[in-house]
DNA sequence: GTGTTAAAGTGGGATGAAGTGGGATAAAAT
DNA sequence: ATTTTATCCCACTTCATCCCACTTTAACAC
C-alpha cells in the first residue's frame, strides 16, 4: 500500500457529477466515503479507514474541550457519505461546490491517506505561493 | 545486496515511456515504485521499502508543522505510481516530464536506496560544477 | 575470430478500460 | 400534485495498456 497519489484533472457534468479517479478506485476499498470541507481552499475526501481515527478525534476534542461540540458540528453539517456509482461517478452536493469554488473541472489531488479537491486555478495560486520548505526536505528524503 | 548503483541511458518514446534499467529491475522487489520531484534538477523513483519510510516522515512532518498539510501535498501531488510492464518500461506523467525537464532522452543515477531521473545535459552540468568536498572524503572512506 | 543464442531495448498497432454526455426512472421535497 | 433532485442505464469517444515484432547488444561456445 504505497498511498493515494497524482494529479487527476476532471470535469463536472450538469448534475454535479464527477469521475472518480480509476486509480484511486483501485487503491481504496470500495464503499462510501466522506467528502468535507475543513479548509477554505479545498475539499478532502476521506477512505473508511482515514475517516475512523478522524472520527475519534472529533469525539474526543468535544469530549475536553468545553465548546468542542461546536466545532464537530460546524464539519459534520457540511459532511457527506459519497459512493462511486456504476460508472465510476461521485456526486458533490452543490453546497460543497459552492464552499469550495468548483465550477467546470477539478482538481483531485492524492495526499497519502486521503484525497483532496481542488478548483485548478486556486491549486495553483497555493503552489506557487508556497515557499520550498527545504530545511525539512533533507530530514523528509534523506 | 549492494545497493543501487550505476548510470544507465535511454531513450523516451512518443507516448511516455521509458525502458526501465535490467539491472535495477533484478535490484528491487517487483511491484509498484513511486515517482516524484522535490528537487527542481531531477525526479527520484523509490523502491517500496524506501518509499514507506519517507511516507512516514511526510505524515509525521504533517501532523506537526501548522502547515505541513501543504508540504506533502506539493509532494504528493508531483508523485506517480509506476510499474515496469511486460516489456519492462515506466510510463513517466507528462507533469513530471516538463517538470524535469525530461525530453527525448533520459539518464537513470542508481543512488543506493533510490533511482534518480535525470535529463543528461542537466546532470552533466551539476556534475562540473560541484566541488569536490574532499573534506568529507577522509570520513566515509578512510 | 566466428557463429549462435539469449537478453535487453525500441517501435507501433489493436484491444479494452476509463471518462463524458444524456435520457429514463425513482425518490424526495415543496 | 408538481417540481426538483438523485440514481440508474446505455451510448459514444478517447486514451492507456497490452501484445507482438524488429533491432541491437551482450554472452557464450566452438
Amino acid at each position: 500500500m504505497l498511498g493515494l497519489l497524482g494529479r487527476h484533472r476532471f470535469r463536472i457534468d450538469e448534475k454535479g457529477r464527477v469521475s472518480f479517479p480509476s486509480a484511486f478506485r483501485r487503491a481504496v476499498s470500495s464503499g462510501p466515503l466522506v467528502l468535507l470541507q475543513w479548509q477554505k481552499t479545498h475539499l478532502d475526501l476521506y477512505p473508511a479507514e482515514t475517516w475512523d481515527r478522524i472520527r475519534q478525534n472529533l469525539l474526543d476534542h468535544r469530549k475536553r474541550q468545553q465548546d468542542g461540540g461546536a466545532y464537530l458540528r460546524r464539519i459534520t453539517s457540511s459532511a457527506a457519505e459519497v459512493e462511486p456509482d456504476g460508472s465510476g461517478r461521485i456526486l458533490i452536493p452543490a453546497w460543497l461546490r459552492e464552499g469550495a469554488g468548483l465550477t467546470q473541472t477539478v482538481l483531485f489531488i492524492g495526499a497519502v491517506d486521503r484525497i483532496e479537491i481542488w478548483n485548478p486555478a486556486g491549486f495553483e495560486k497555493q503552489a506557487v505561493s508556497e515557499a520550498p520548505d527545504d530545511g525539512f526536505a533533507a530530514q523528509i528524503f534523506g
